[in-house]
DNA sequence: GCCAACGTTGGC
DNA sequence: GCCAACGTTGGC
């Protein structure tokens, strides 16, 4: 099983909605960077994920959800409603993708960024690699045991 | 609200 | 295919 770490702003989608909707899932879209995307597709059924919480008062990782689908075209891309509706999608050639995620659990308190950042051996993890912007990264087993023992 | 960093777009 | 302009991300 693969694992993986999502960003997203509370406001959007928290642990907390993940947790609400307990037996339901939540589709993951939206995602609209390549290199997210062939993350995306990369997810299998059973990876866990860490949720991320960016842009809000605490910012860190609050908890963790499954992969419950493969990935699938995301439907949002063919909705001029949809803010994250692609002109040049077609259902033929879709561009993007997405996944349906459930809720697994919230850690017992949320891990803060700075903290995230001053673990040893969390180098290599993208998530606080300067500059970076990307939503959807792989998480090395050994990383996922570092930022864990941290709970 | 600021702004650095980055990805994307589009003219050439 | 280059690269300047632009828009977005996301911490502070």
């Amino acid at each position: 099983m693969a694992k993986w770490l999502v960003k997203t702003e509370p406001s959007e989608c928290s642990i907390d909605d993940f947790e609400n909707a307990k037996d339901q899932t939540i589709p993951w879209d939206g995602v609209r960077n390549y290199q997210a995307r062939n993350f995306l597709q990369e997810m299998a059924e059973g990876d866990d994920v860490l949720v991320y919480h960016s842009s809000c008062k605490h910012i860190g990782v609050a908890g963790i959800v499954r992969v419950v689908t493969s990935a699938y075209p995301d439907p949002t891309q063919f909705r001029e409603d949809s803010p994250y509706y692609d002109p040049k999608s077609t259902p033929e050639k879709p561009r993007w993708q997405a996944v349906d995620m459930a809720f697994e659990k919230k850690l017992p308190r949320l891990i803060p960024l700075d903290e995230i950042k001053s673990l040893p051996g969390l180098d290599g993890l993208a998530l606080i690699r300067r500059g970076n912007r990307l939503s959807v990264m792989p998480v090395t087993e050994e990383q996922w045991r570092i930022i864990l023992a941290n709970a």
